[in-house]
DNA sequence: TTGTATGCGTTATCAG
DNA sequence: CTGATAACGCATACAA
């Protein structure tokens, strides 16, 4: 690659580099037509275009920013980058997507590449660990926006689903179709990792408000590879539950597998509601109650918070909670 | 962010600038034991980062690459994307995604986009328009791979499915399960989009082998928005398909829910099997038989060459066609 | 073994 | 209205 310098176009059309740079920078007001003329002449004939490398180096803003996903396997992650991406693009700022596969260590890596890389900021869907490394950097006002998961004893603003919601209308609708014995499955509990914590918690919750029992024996959270032994104890219980909430796309993935192989019938067998919505979810067999979230809504939320912060003009609400409504879609499985 | 840079990390450690920059660089054979200490001690104390868009400036080489996907929605891109971004962790480089949305205008402002950004080589899905641009790109020895779509006449490496043989692997298996009135549903036929172009091809051609008739009203290739009423029409016939290849995920997606609204059986009222894997496959009721592609295999290909090209080290064939053979996945559609 | 000087391509400041 | 010159942070040839 031969490339053509902003030198070169000012060679090219007489002028100096200085006047180059102000036409490139639309300063065009005191300027003469034909030398206006003249550079674009030069541009196009040399087929100039500006090294934004260069510029970001001089500039201090790459107009580019870092999404770092806890774990990339979940839809809902992918509808949220989907919407950052849209955001981005409306604002001319450009996305790096990193996935750091639920482990803190590459979260950090991540987070230190991005900042060497120059980002001007970070959307970030926490671990749950680097929570010092978090805080420095909000204390050196790097413009950091946090996603689905909430990070206790640190301001930064958060863009979250009211979690605890999503599992109550989920218990709700189960009741009204008449189940009583119900269970919840989630993936493992790790510290920090709020939603599924909020999820069980709101799950029982809204049990005991109905007056209902709650059930240890129904309620679990597990690594997906010991669901299928989960779910085999828990349906050979004397009393199994009769409607069981996945706590997530993976885990309404595993149950749907696990359902399969032992032939059971959903919702005769079975009842069950999914929180995330999934692609199949219209057209399974049966098809799926969900409780959506409003992905792209907040992946919109998000950004512009992280755009506005990084052009400085948010009104500054350090630690500052946006909380989402998730929607129940009522279809057949329950 | 106050930024700490190499010139205070000299001061502090009471050397210059290039010392330190030696040291960065793992060049301390002939440094002191006593200085590289001192480096070592400033840079953590001062939590110095170096500024990769200064390194990259000066080295022209981002360590960065584009990946261009012409439609985001497929599976299969989220797949080779997830490939690509492995292999390039290996090699210590990072990965832009961008989406073109099956628009050659995006795919062009993208190309430069990311030409302007600096990265040292692009993957890209080619949509099928920018031609010349392509043709310039190479002739300026600007490293790019080819994936998924075939573009003639432009000699750049190109990482393909045998999509021929995908189609005649599924009319095969089709014809053991004992169905001979056979079609297929593709999105769109667009010139230079080669897979859809093949697949058809490839049906038609395995039908004439076996000896069955070609009825060109169970052949359709439209927008995905017109599926239901070619559907509705081709099963209306007097004598329908008993059996229909997908072309492509999307399409086996609108076509399992006009199915679904139906309430047709499968295999019973109409056989199925899918072009590409998807997520629900193997739990769909019933279970879905698809012809999977090495999308894996097909990525790291393609991350390989394109890295390859970059440093160098590749024995420059230009213009070589790597194949990859498809999967047929037998379940319960057919 | 370490330091000095220079340039990468751009933008910004300030004269002219 | 336009041009010279100095940064931005880093790497590298060449000196010392």
């Amino acid at each position: 690659m031969k490339s053509v310098t902003i030198a070169d176009v000012a060679k090219h059309s007489k002028v100096s580099k200085s006047t180059v740079s102000q036409y490139l920078n639309q300063r065009y007001e005191y300027m003469g037509e034909e030398t206006k003329a003249r550079i674009q002449d030069a541009i196009k004939q040399l087929g100039y275009r500006p090294n934004i490398v260069a510029r970001s180096l001089k500039q201090k803003s790459t107009t580019t920013i870092g999404v770092i996903v806890a774990n990339i396997l979940h839809a809902f992650s992918t509808q949220v980058i989907r919407a950052i991406e849209d955001v981005c693009h409306d604002y001319d700022f450009h996305t790096i997507v990193c996935n750091a596969d639920d482990d803190p260590e590459k979260e950090k890596k991540y987070i230190e590449m991005l900042h060497a890389k120059q980002v001007d900021g970070i959307i970030l869907f926490p671990t749950g660990g680097n929570i010092e490394l978090l805080r420095t950097m909000k204390d050196n006002h790097f413009p950091l926006v946090l996603m689905d998961r909430l990070i206790d004893n640190v301001e930064l603003p958060s863009v979250l689903l009211d979690n605890e919601k999503a599992s109550s209308l989920a218990v709700e609708h189960f009741v009204e179709k008449g189940y009583s014995r119900l269970g919840i499955m989630t993936t493992s509990i790790i510290p920090n990792v709020t939603p599924r914590i909020k999820r069980v918690e709101g799950f029982k919750k809204t049990l005991k408000q109905l007056n209902l029992p709650v059930n240890d024996n129904y309620i679990k959270s597990l690594d997906l590879k010991h669901f299928e032994q989960a779910l085999e104890d828990m349906l050979s219980l004397e009393e199994p539950p009769e409607a069981i909430l996945a706590g997530n796309d993976l885990a309404l993935m595993e149950m749907l597998t696990f359902i399969k192989k032992k032939k059971l019938r959903i919702p005769e067998d079975v009842a069950l509601i999914g929180i995330d919505e999934v692609s199949f979810a219209s057209f399974y067999n049966p098809s799926l109650t969900t409780v959506a979230q409003p992905a792209f809504k907040m992946g919109k939320k998000a950004a512009e918070l992280l755009l506005n912060k990084i052009q400085k003009k948010d009104k500054d609400e350090p630690g500052k909670i946006y909380e989402f409504q998730p929607k129940l879609i009522e279809r057949e499985s329950c």
